[in-house]
DNA sequence: AATGAATGAGATTTCATTCAT
DNA sequence: CATGAATGAAATCTCATTCAT
């Protein structure tokens, strides 16, 4: 009998090495050989598991947004509407150190993004869940009054995204500038702002 | 008798060429040699005139700001409070291919900057410019009456910087869901919230 | 109990797996993972049944060689002297597909050969077979009367050999030039050659 | 002032070191490493004269070729027509070390030509020449009245070129056949059954 | 006997930096 | 000052081979 050994989670754990690496240290830290040694294994073990680099990056990337769509959920848990937006975009915003490491990593993939298709193509196709779910909060939102009938809703979540991702990019920055509390406020009003004139 | 050369002019010579290629080809492609050869120098004379490569891409950053500011100042004049500040934002955001190419580049270095010290810092030093700019046309804004006086001027200053980068990033990563006109009216609705209640 | 295996079949689906790799994709192509796939097998099926790659690719060679013999095997029946002897060196140029690859494969070993003394030695104890095969036909051809009485048959036979695998690397470098046909009446006419004056 | 070198000529340095190690050891051990320490640079020195390794490999094959020609015409000058053309095909073969070599590297060429286009494109480019010259040499003996009439120069041409080829193939492989004087002899006759019947 | 995971060496290529001239 | 040759480390990827199960 072969020594048996679970594939998906050796990718897993070769994907949770390179996240790792990318949080701690960065996205250009993350080489190959870097990858291997923290996982624990040779350079060439990367060969089973993984097609190329990128293979390896992109599943890091995409490991990354599973664990925070993962924490959302169990913050997401009996709110609605307003209420749970509120919760999804703080958690959007580096207001701890391991929110600041995944936004860390998030602009270092923009970067590469901008470099080459591929990366480009897979950063596009991850983020339509994010923007799906902030765009299906703010209906229901709407539905239940909470939003002013003015506001035109897939306008008010492209704003709310840019919005968390430059303040984002911002606070990692320029932190003296923008403390988390002042974090927290300038988000609050954005929302705040969105609530129909007579409420 | 020592060759006389303008050593600042040189220096620009090389940064100007720096910039190009980040501009051209992103800034993964901006290695010495090219920049050398860019520049129309040899590879050797980088060594004379900056410390390291960190030293030229910094400049090369600080000549992009400076640029845009140069531009700035000629669509600003004659403008002041909300107009300019209108005119300043859109001319941040990417709205043709000259400014996308501005953007790649800036968001080319938020990677570079969190990844070492000695970029963050030099980031953190480019910034301050702009952020004094648009809290000045604010605070001239509200002096004319252009913005409701609930307004915390230092918020909205944050707020609209925050949601211009955000929007540039989310314009270059998601092209099809942003285009040019929503861009402009996203911005446009968010200055005109700004006017009082009765204006 | 031991699991009872057929030692000799489990070699010979492996090489047949390796010679197909190489007419396939070329002699570079004929990785141990590749060929092991190929097989149906896993790679560490090749340490059970071999000694290392080279036992591998000397077995295919010689696949190969048993593989033409077996063809030619089929031409030659009812055929004898000159006429069997044109169609032995014709099944042996490259005037079809299949056996355009059969070229190419010896082509890659030839090289391999001249690498080391071990591919050599095996080329060479391969070479004998195919040698003693047109010998003899020369020699049958000769005693019917088929081929003038000046020629020395040993010469004859050597310079045939050297002729067709000539025609087959060139074909193969330089396919403009030597197109079927023209290769054909190559062979033809040096084989019309060896008829005797008063024929 | 710069440190001045021959570009053609450290260019020329490296091609030599990686022709002699082909030579020497066959194509398989011409690393990239192997010809810049044959060379006496380190590996970077690569980088400044070739665009990559396919570059350095196709200049040794030119270069060998050229060296080849070199030889040829301090041997052909003073002869003309068939001897002449007796005098450059056997210096095509391999009839002392320095020529099996030469041999050897021509046909390591031949496997990697196979392998993919750019190779054969360039193998193709080079052989020209021979087969220009090979058929010059025929053309003017046939007007000498060297020739028979009967005979197709430029058929002849071809099977000329591909029995030398087939023959240096044989040569190295099978050394104890192919006697140096065997091989004289071969090639003499086949040049001897050019000439007219009378003759 | 068979698996396939794991190794580690080695190949090519790229690049910032150094330095003799 | 300026050149550009040269370095050598490092990065990604490939592969034959080993070995525990």
């Amino acid at each position: 009998m072969p020594k048996i050994v679970n594939h998906r989670q050796r990718r897993a754990e070769v994907v949770e090495a390179a996240r790792r690496i990318i949080l701690r240290e960065g996205i250009e830290a993350a080489t190959t050989r870097a990858i291997a040694r923290e996982a624990g294994y040779s350079n060439g073990v990367l060969t089973h598991y993984f097609a190329d680099k990128d293979d390896i990056m992109l599943s890091a990337l995409r490991s990354s947004h599973r664990r925070i769509v993962e924490r959302l959920r169990g913050k997401l848990t009996g709110r609605t509407g307003l209420d749970a937006l509120r919760e999804l975009l703080l958690d959007n915003l580096p207001l701890d150190e391991e929110r600041a490491q995944e936004s860390r990593l998030e602009i270092g993939f923009w970067g590469r993004a901008l470099t080459g298709p591929a990366m480009l193509q897979a950063q596009r196709a991850e983020a339509g869940e994010l923007r799906y779910l902030v765009r299906s909060l703010l209906g229901a939102a709407a539905d239940a009054g909470e939003i002013g009938t003015a506001e035109d809703l897939d306008d008010v979540a492209d704003r709310l995204l840019a919005l968390v991702d430059g303040l984002s990019v911002h606070r990692l920055l320029y932190p003296d500038r923008l403390g988390v509390d002042r974090l927290r406020r300038l988000l609050g009003a954005e929302l705040d702002r969105l609530r129909p004139p007579g409420g």
